[in-house]
DNA sequence: CGTCCGATTTGATCCATATCAAGTGTGTAC
DNA sequence: GTACACACTTGATATGGATCAAATCGGACG
């Protein structure tokens, strides 16, 4: 009995890229539509992953890469000592594990940040895939280098912006990224905890909460918990341009 | 007669990666040796620039990615505001432009540290000769997937550690590379100004100064302007890692 | 429904590093 | 060789955010 759930995810139902809603974002948008059978014929669909769960850990041998189907994942580094560096945040129709294609190892952990399910594309035949399909290969080279750009402007961010600045703009990353989705904007329920946006900005937890509180108090935002609403998206454009503005002068 | 020298660049003398002291270090370590004529085909080889000079800039179309055969490139991103943040430094047998590869434009700008000369590969033609070379692909996504795993890398220096931590893992990251390039991983000519140093480690100037004297009081290394030697690899190991030997206590 | 533990908030204090200011090389052009 | 602009160093002071401490919230579980 404890086995059947397991079994039924992992039962003969094909994927259907075809059918995805999240089509327009994933891989499926860089191929034609008569060779999405082609995907559908190596993404194994449909592992589901309850909150905190590890997708893939670092350092273990590297097998694949995984969308994001439902839910979000965290992935983050760590350090001999222990030490948590969190690298990004994935939605639904985000690539999770590009930082390691190539490698022999997973270079980081993804873990589940709520409920989640994923799909799976083995690396061995994405690979051969992408060779077959030079729009599929352009397509994945455009995702790496979008992931290294990212990484670019965090570094940016950590190096040159303030707290407001910081979680300003990740906010409005979060904002832009749930409206794509089809999802509202300004209204969205933060899918990790004050920790994991401290960590990933760089900034003590404590500081986090500040900025939230100063945010609400200056009517730019609402918070309470995780349910966060932007009053005033503006605003928080403002915010987080405020250090090029001033260099404008 | 002005027009002697850069003809003289450009002429007909084919690229040789056969014989290139660096085939160990860039594309071609991936390539058997039988299909070595294939990336000579599309190289295009022997442009050289000047300290100063431009390799390519942010924003305009994206052609090529580029090889250092010597000398040294920084790259950095610029905000619409005017402000800088470079984003890394590279040394011969390393490829530049990784993070545009897939976009239509340059996501940051390349310029010569000192005289250099690279060898620059149409972007049409590699990814073509990708598909076409499993073994050139695959060492394609691995190169890419590093340089997200060092702009996280980068990432966690700038939000967990001190300057001192910073300075330290630059120097060494430095040393190593020379080392691997068959030079003195002691003794080595600092490519980049204090400045850039600073910029890359997200420090002012003062900072950076500042910590290599207090280096050089401990006895770590000697420095004079950029000519630097490590006295003790060891003590700079201890600094870098300062902050993860704390929290295994 | 109460209990307990982790997540979050709030307050007080401290410190690493930025910033401001000034002086000292250093290389290049005339 | 001299001068000028720029790179680097050094010192004094200011500050944003870390750290320490404690209170409050919230949700899972018996």
């Amino acid at each position: 009995m404890a086995q059947a759930i397991p079994f039924r995810q992992a039962s003969p139902l094909k994927a259907s890229c075809h059918q995805c809603s999240l089509s327009n974002l994933c891989l499926p948008l860089a191929i034609e539509e008569n060779d999405l059978d082609r995907l559908e014929d190596i993404v194994q669909q449909g592992r589901i992953f309850n909150r905190g769960e590890h997708i893939f850990d670092q350092s273990t041998p590297y097998r694949s890469c995984f969308a994001v189907k439902s839910g979000s994942i965290k992935t983050s580094i760590i350090t001999e000592s222990g030490e948590e560096q969190v690298t990004g945040f994935f939605m639904p129709g985000e690539l999770v594990g590009l930082d390691s294609i190539g490698s022999e190892h997973y270079a980081c952990t993804a873990k589940a940040l709520e409920r989640t399910s994923v799909c799976e594309f083995p690396i061995d035949k994405l690979e051969e895939l992408t060779g077959k399909l030079p729009e599929l290969q352009h397509h994945m080279y455009h995702l790496m280098s979008q992931e290294i750009q990212n990484s670019h402007q965090l570094a940016m961010l950590l190096s040159k912006n303030t707290a407001e600045e910081r979680i300003a703009a990740l906010l409005l990353s979060l904002s832009s990224r749930f409206q794509r989705r089809r999802m509202s904007p300004t209204n969205f329920s933060l899918p990790m905890a004050r920790n994991d946006i401290a960590n990933f900005l760089g900034l003590a937890v404590e500081t986090v909460s500040r900025v939230f509180t100063r945010f609400q108090n200056q009517g730019i935002i609402k918070a309470r918990g995780r349910e966060v609403e932007l009053l005033d998206i503006e605003g928080l454009q403002m915010v987080s341009r405020e250090f090029s503005r001033q260099c404008n002068n």
